[in-house]
DNA sequence: CTGAAAGCGCTTACAG
DNA sequence: CTGAAAGCGCTTACAG
């Protein structure tokens, strides 16, 4: 294959070719205020000059000038080489508001939060203007180490970390009123396939789960409580292994699982033992997903604004960057919580009206 | 919230810190080869001082003087805000494989290639060192006008993009091997859902849909051809409006969707009308993307590789930059071509023995 | 083995 | 209204 690429046309070549210097053109170029001070014959031939010379201002050397890329960074885990449900959502808020914004994104993929600081240095390095991360989990001594010179925002934070804006959902609340909803359609027996254990918002949505128990005086049954990584792999081959060591005991009459991906595993492992959604069991999610409304029967789930939250994380960086670091919410307001939002579709229904035995 | 940034340590900074040029400093912090002549200690010296001071290269001068920003850009069509399956998983291959490579991968979501094309050009501002363009559709006309001066690599363009090496699956064997599967199931009414009309992935795998009837001598009955345009939404709406208009009459034995959300959606109708898959009818899909695994039944379908499509991608396109311009593929071997692949999962049975009317 | 100079392409003061 | 100068932070020749 042929063509060459030739060296792209510089200010200088469009001032030269105007007859103008290389300031004035960038002066009516960049619209700058002092256009306003060239005459109206030379700003058209150092426009005509523009075009005709295809004249694109060069991104790195105003970005070296202006201390500003336009860019800012996105960093989430990628796991098994796949970004997962949630993570996609939010990326999807930032790319849009970005864009809005004239904003490049730009994704960066770590396997381990733990290890991955060093990489975490090297991208900030002033190709990204700011970056936002999604569900960090540091420790107390990596928080120390983090890079000083680029402004963070991150969702759901495992911690809090120091002069960075964090945004989270109600979890806890989400959680307590999925349980609620299964319990007035009917649902006593009610099992929980959680994240992992010591991670917030896996404890958050534990701990909504058991208040809502608490409340209708259902005594916490730990054996209706697993644990699948909000891995749908994981939990599918839990709810196997469960049902496996419970045969002929009694079905849970629902599963109310801490992420839509756990929800489908789970439906994957009862439709494998020949029961149904949601009429031998009902089935429930959380995040809504595209996954929710991916899969049949549809999932019931408790929403969260995971694009908007996206598209927040971008507003209150770029605020950030403006002013140079430091952010313009409140010590007060941060963590930022959005509220979460029940969606009803087809996997939840009333409890048979015979009690089930696992086949 | 307070801490403002503070401006960060240049080489100039480490260079006074310990007693030599920046020059000197740059030479031992790179390990460019000139480094080998510094000697041990003030190469120690540098170190240390670079360490104290947290200096970071700045990438941005960095790439001002390399012509080179260590990143490269993705370009796919955002619908609706949603990344489809597709586009996703080539975006995974593709961030993986840059990673590797130390370069960056910043998205563009873009939301039509006909109007977005000034869009390109403003990317192209060396920002990005290169481009891969996702399944582009350009008009004759618009590709003249594409940026010179970065290097283009393409998946699944519409039409061949000159000077641009593409890349792509054979999608027409790929649906000819599914139907011949089918066919060897037992299934000889069976309906395809296509892409949309005069888009080349989708005419393909018509193609070959109609081929592998040809091939069983099975006269093609284009009322069980719909067009679902790739859309999972789209393709239910199909499904269930088909099923409307012919109560009563045959059902088909398989449905053949040209990707796997459209497969998905083709499920959820038959579900509505009490259709169980594949008992009563047998579905598959196309590409293999996550969705497929996410579903109850899991989905039979055709794997294309898009993760090695898209880390391709990325060889190709940073073969084209290091040579600046023009790729080391011969012309004879552009489109590159990723073989497909058959994966059984469960949604795709014999046909039942007797013919199962539309309900 | 090390430094002073020039330049990547741009913008921001400062002169005229 | 317009231009010559300086500088953003780095690297690449070129001198010593």
């Amino acid at each position: 294959m042929k063509n060459k690429t030739i060296r792209a046309a510089t200010l200088a070549d469009v001032g030269r070719a105007a007859g103008v210097s290389a300031m004035a053109a960038s002066a009516v170029l960049n619209g700058a205020k002092t256009s306003s001070r060239i005459s109206e014959a030379t700003r058209q031939r150092i426009l005509d000059a523009a075009a005709r010379l295809r004249y694109r201002p060069n991104a790195t050397a105003r970005a070296l000038v202006n201390r500003r890329m336009n860019t800012i960074g996105v960093a989430a885990i990628i796991g098994e080489g796949e970004l997962n449900d949630y993570a996609l959502e939010v990326f999807l808020g930032i790319l849009g508001q970005a864009a809005h914004h004239d904003q490049s994104t730009t994704m960066f993929g770590l396997h381990d939060w733990g290890r991955d600081t060093s990489r975490l240095h090297q991208i900030c390095d002033s190709r990204i203007d700011g970056l936002i991360l999604i569900a960090p989990m540091f420790t107390r001594e990596a928080v120390k180490t983090l890079p000083v010179h680029t402004p963070f925002v991150s969702l759901h934070a495992n911690s809090v970390l120091p002069n960075v804006v964090n945004i989270e959902s109600d979890e806890e609340r989400g959680a307590f009123e999925m349980v609620r909803h299964l319990i007035g359609r009917g649902h006593r027996r009610i099992m929980h396939i959680a994240g992992d254990r010591g991670q917030v918002g896996a404890e958050r949505r534990i701990a909504g789960y058991r208040r809502a128990l608490a409340q209708s005086r259902i005594r916490f049954d730990d054996s209706l409580l697993l644990f699948g990584s909000y891995s749908a792999e994981i939990a599918r081959g839990e709810v196997r292994r469960w049902l496996g060591e419970h045969r002929g005991r009694l079905l849970p009459q629902a599963i109310f699982c801490a992420n839509d991906g756990m929800a489908i595993g789970a439906m994957e492992a009862l439709a494998e033992a020949g029961l149904r959604v949601p009429d031998d069991v009902s089935v429930a999610g959380f995040d809504d997903t595209l996954a929710a409304r991916m899969c049949v029967p549809q999932l019931t789930t408790m929403r969260q604004p995971l694009k908007a939250m996206g598209a927040r994380a971008v507003e209150v960086l770029l605020d950030s960057i403006k002013r140079q670091g430091g952010a313009d919410v409140p010590e007060s307001e941060n963590p930022l919580v959005f509220p979460v939002e029940l969606v009803e579709r087809a996997s939840v229904a009333s409890p048979p009206s015979l009690d089930r035995k696992v086949p």
